[in-house]
DNA sequence: GGCTGCGATGTTATGTTGTAACTTCATGCC
DNA sequence: GGCATGAAGTTACAACATAACATCGCAGCC
């Protein structure tokens, strides 16, 4: 799936490798930070800061504003450990934040499921035809809308 | 900067031709309409349904809802007279309501500018990028953000 | 003329997403 | 203890989006 080779972590292995990835930025693995993620890699599709409140609110056995969940989120996104799906305001985690991608996401309209591809080549087109036009590219979003196998 | 030909609409060429694209497809190109329409193309970046209903308000004396923007703009966007600037949640008019592509917007987070660019060989490897995965299209988002030449 | 059907628009309300400003809490350090 | 600092809590609000229902205007028909 990817062009090269990296390590996708999942679970417990997941939480260890953001939290390892955090701290190296120089930020700290607060438990608060760890509720947040895991909330976030338990969803099997995208998450709104909303949804993620809500979740931690359940577990959590109190009411946690969706303020302070955009606060963590946005923290993740700058570290890499989570990345922000534009096309639904919403957000995924990253299953290897130890490596850096312009990352493509393919949305499915009906079910919500959303894969993740990493395609340098693609990337790195796209970037270059910004660059073509005197633009700095920053960041690309690329996202592709439609129906996942499933629901095909 | 296309990759094939075609031609740039503006002003009140550009008008005309969303009425005829709008009126080919089977839909009234109605006074509300055209001025929702002049109100988008005349901003210079992309602009939000509640920057047109003020705009159209203005123009108007009177007080014109968000919600009829809304309405309107998805007329608009399944027409293919408006896109969506996804990252931006916001609407641009589309310069060549006559021909159907699908678009790659550079977006600048100083100033908000965005520029369109057309670039079939990147979509068509993007779209078909999701079709290796089972993933059927539909609707490639594709916009990079970072700074134009004037905010570099 | 008056009735009816229909698409466009108006109106009001509400839901969802995102930020801002300020307070409180916990921890480490002097 | 007192204080600095960063995290989290609280409250308020701004911005974006949709839903439900009322009204208007016009074409077709009796």
């Amino acid at each position: 799936m990817a062009i090269h080779d990296h390590h996708e972590h999942a679970g417990n292995d997941l939480t260890r490798a953001a939290q390892t990835t955090l701290e190296k930025s120089g930020e700290q693995w607060t438990s608060m930070r760890e509720r947040v993620f895991e909330a976030l890699a338990g969803f099997d599709k995208p998450a709104s800061a909303y949804d993620i409140a809500e979740a931690v609110s359940k577990a959590e056995g109190r009411r946690v504003a969706a303020n302070s969940v955009y606060r963590i989120l946005d923290l993740f996104v700058g570290a890499n450990l989570v990345r922000r799906v534009e096309s639904a305001n919403a957000y995924v985690a990253n299953a290897h934040p130890d490596c850096l991608h312009d990352c493509i996401f393919l949305v499915c309209d009906s079910c919500g499921q959303t894969t993740h591809i990493d395609d340098d080549a693609i990337t790195k087109t796209v970037r270059s035809a910004a660059k073509n036009t005197g633009f700095s590219p920053v960041r690309p979003v690329i996202e592709v809308r439609g129906k996942c196998a499933d629901c095909d």
